[in-house]
DNA sequence: GCTATAATTCGTTATATGGCGAAGTATAAA
DNA sequence: TTTATACTTCGCCATATAACGAATTATAGC
């Protein structure tokens, strides 16, 4: 692939497709302003099924909106850094003001928290049964 | 409905399904730096059948995105006026910034161009046979 | 090695979406 | 008032998508 494709359109339309999802939009706001969370945090923050969540993180992050980082049998996902990709930092920033407010995220939040203190490192433990 | 729901996630995710689909996208890029633009314009533009060309109009309408103006027959599409729903004139100036490059885009302005030379006032009549 | 855990991939299903043509509505012209 | 034009709405079909559970992969601990 050319250094200079001018098509850009594909790319964009892939992050719009991306983040035209609650569930989606939700992982980027519990990730915004946090280093990462690992899938098991995510999977019970959102209360669905690990292989929903999974296939969530992977459109995700084919549209270069997240990053993963494997440790261990864990895998954590932040948000794309800065500097790599203008279009994706600029909408990051345009939801995280967007829903800043949301009655819904802000409950996200207050869960994620509490999901947050069960225990700094082996968190994922808790996971009984799914 | 309360003035403040504190609820924005559905008016964003349902700017986002809006602008999830190329033939939309490309509406919207129509429309940038354009007064307005009249449905058989935008029909001829995109190759579309007028039914499907008005489907992704209403969608684009109902998410706040663009604005119609009925004018005897016909019927003036533009973008959402400034000052009246912050999110949706930050996503559409990132659209334009992000896709101002774009090739496709860029072909499509040339051929918008073309469209609009045909006849200032009565640019529908030639379309023949749809 | 075996077993358990964390996550992903695969296969299936229900629903959503984009496309079209036909029918309907509204306006203008004849 | 009949006909044509500009759109929209409706009904249909093909494909895409989100959800799940089962099977698979990878790693940690025994």
């Amino acid at each position: 692939m050319a250094k200079y494709k001018n098509n850009y359109i594909k790319d964009i339309t892939n992050i719009l497709k991306a983040l035209a999802d609650e569930s989606r939009v939700r992982i980027v706001m519990a990730l915004a302003g946090r280093e990462k969370l690992c899938v098991c945090q995510i999977i019970e923050l959102l209360g669905l099924a690990p292989s929903t969540v999974s296939k969530h993180l992977y459109i995700l992050r084919q549209a270069n909106l997240i990053e993963s980082n494997k440790k261990g049998r864990w895998v954590y996902y932040n948000l794309a850094g800065d500097g790599k990709n203008k279009a994706v930092q600029t909408v990051l920033h345009w939801l995280q003001k967007s829903l800043a407010k949301d009655a819904g995220i802000k409950e996200d939040k207050k869960l994620l928290g509490k999901i947050l203190k069960d225990d700094p490192e082996r968190l994922c433990l808790k996971m009984k049964k799914r």
